[in-house]
DNA sequence: TAGCTGGGAA
DNA sequence: CATCATCCCAGCTA
């Protein structure tokens, strides 16, 4: 047994991966962990991994080998890996791929070097009804109409299918991302917004052309998906999470392509354009009239000759979005997201149905490649006084987190924050609109919610992009407003329970580079010792495994705050 | 035809 | 775990 005490990390045989943050060569093994582990908790010390089979098959399909991976985590680890483990790695890395899902001649089947498996698998219950027969004793064809559910039930069984069954082409179109010599308005994509185009789609392979690229908020996912429109060359359907989006995809595709405007239409509540680039919502999608008719607007999915679907924000898909999905198999399809993780659990849809993820970067690596803005995160934690203290004992367990949340001395810890940052551009987010329209009021800073009519919200916008108003307070609106202006601080007095998407989205908000070259910062202010701090922790996951570290201030001990003496220390 | 309001859904 | 957002449509006004 070898053992390497300076080394950061410890494998454990139940599967987890205990990272110890202050050694030496923690960095390189986070990122080292980041391709192919999920991060599961990050307190101050030491953060824990799990290796999971749909973390390990996304590796593989990413071409990361179980020989790359062991090798890796024998170099940083402490101790041996534990035997169990490394069957683990070796087993989930040769199930991904183990069947492959292919053309032969004008069959779909399923085929497999390895025929015990085969065999199993004809006779599994939920892959029967999709079988229509065998070819000797490595073969299964299956209904091609059923290719998505197929996978569903091959990833449910653990045998994850590789799909080389290829795509029909779709409706030609021509078109070519603007050309410098042509107009003068020429645009170029940025190396890794290159890269993640060619990981998607390598021409004329078939193994190309179905997954998902992750890229953080600010760093261009709009620009991956015109240009992998320029590389495909066909009819395109956009999916988007609202209207401002679609709008958005719009405009940029007419500023950066050749198409023109005749060619792109919109497809949402005020208009219904079908065109060959046509982008639309989900909401749009899966609106039913009532609860037992149709979804009048599915027939944009299926009866048009895409050669190209790209979902926004696939983490936001809405669940019959996936079962068309999986009727549309043949199409060619592009997810892109910042996070891949769902607080729902349909990770492993997102991998059947839209495909393994085929390209990320750190974010921390942009950052330092200066396309998006260092930021500094801060968690400040506070106690509730006495009387809020007694009060949060006798809550009921489902409205905790709201007491905890609505902490009333968040206020006077977020007017501290604002003199420690008396000339910066300050955004002041939160849930819950009680606790949102008395921050605004005692701060005298305006309010934006959902409820802000349109017009409001574009006088506000541009007062805060002038810096005529140097804070704003906002609700979940800035969740989905992705016009919303930049700013350089943002202070998060509560958030939707523990959504790592959520926080992404709101560090995000601040990632814009800064002409100075200044740094971001991000508060989120938390109410020590309850449901407040278990949330916090949830939400901070996603950021800590891109490498950004959560400073943790103590109010009352750096000053942010009053004294309570009556407080327990 | 455009602009608003309110209900309903996921 | 419940709140807040979004979007679509229908129906009204002008």
């Amino acid at each position: 047994m070898t053992v390497q005490l300076e080394n950061p990390i410890i494998v454990q045989s139940d599967r987890t991966i205990l990272l110890e943050v202050a050694r030496p060569r923690a960095r390189e093994a986070r990122d080292v962990l980041a391709a192919f582990a999920e991060l599961e908790k990050s307190p101050e010390h030491i953060h824990s991994y799990r290796l999971t089979p749909l973390s390990l098959w996304n590796a593989a399909a990413a071409g990361l080998t179980a020989q790359t991976i062991l090798r890796q985590l024998t170099d940083l680890s402490k101790y041996d890996i534990p035997p169990m483990v490394v069957t683990t790695i070796n087993d989930a890395m040769n199930r991904y791929g183990r069947v492959k899902l292919l053309r032969d001649g004008d069959n779909m089947v399923l085929r497999s070097a390895d025929s015990p498996l085969i065999v199993e698998l004809r006779r599994n219950k939920k892959l029967e009804p999709y079988i229509l027969g065998a070819m000797g004793d490595d073969t299964i064809i299956i209904d091609p109409a059923r290719r998505g559910l197929v996978k569903q039930a091959l990833i449910g069984v653990g045998y994850p299918a590789e799909d080389l069954a290829g795509y029909s082409d779709g409706t030609a179109l021509a078109l070519a991302m603007r050309d410098q010599a042509v107009d003068g308005r020429g645009f170029a994509l940025r190396q890794y917004q290159s890269d993640a185009v060619s990981a998607f789609y390598a021409n004329g392979a078939v193994a190309g052309g179905s997954g998902v690229v992750v890229l953080p908020c600010g760093a261009g996912k709009t620009i991956v998906g015109i240009g992998t429109m320029a590389a495909v060359g066909r009819a395109t359907l956009i999916l988007t999470p609202n209207t401002v989006a679609v709008r958005q995809w719009i405009s940029e595709i007419l500023d950066k392509t050749t198409l023109t405007p005749e060619q792109v239409g919109e497809y949402t509540g005020e208009r219904k354009d079908i065109r060959p680039v046509t982008v639309t919502t989900y909401q749009m999608l899966t609106y039913r009239p009532s609860e037992s008719s149709d979804f009048p607007h599915f027939s944009l999915m299926t009866a048009h000759d895409w050669g190209l679907i790209v979902y926004d924000e696939v983490h936001l898909l809405p669940a019959p979005i996936f079962r068309v999905t999986a009727e549309i198999q043949a199409r060619r399809r592009l997810g892109l997201t910042a996070t891949l993780v769902r607080e729902d659990g349909r990770e492993s849809d997102v991998f059947s149905l839209i495909g393994p993820k085929k390209f990320d970067v750190p974010w921390r690596e942009l950052e330092k490649q200066g396309w998006i803005a260092t930021a500094e995160c801060h968690e400040v934690r506070l106690s509730l006084n006495d009387a809020d203290r007694m009060a949060y004992a006798l809550t009921e367990d489902r409205e905790k987190y709201r007491a905890a949340a609505e902490n009333a001395r968040k206020i006077e810890i977020v007017r501290a924050l604002i003199e420690r940052h008396a000339t910066d551009q300050i955004l002041i987010i939160g849930q819950y609109l009680d606790q949102l329209k008395q921050l605004a009021q005692l701060l005298e800073a305006p309010l934006l919610t959902g409820k802000t009519p349109n017009a409001q919200r574009q006088k506000l916008y541009d007062d805060f992009r002038h810096g005529t108003i140097k804070r704003l307070v906002v609700s979940k609106v800035a969740n989905f407003a992705i016009d919303l202006p930049d700013a350089n601080v943002a202070i998060q007095v509560s958030g939707t329970f523990g959504s790592r998407q959520e926080e992404a989205q709101r560090l995000g908000r601040l990632l814009r580079p800064k002409s100075d070259g200044s740094i971001a910062y991000f508060y989120t202010v938390v109410t020590r010792d309850t449901r407040d701090q278990d949330f916090a922790a949830n939400r901070q996951l996603f950021l800590t495994e891109q490498g950004y570290k959560y400073i943790i201030e103590d109010a009352e001990a750096v000053g942010l705050i009053a004294q309570d003496a009556a407080a327990p220390h």
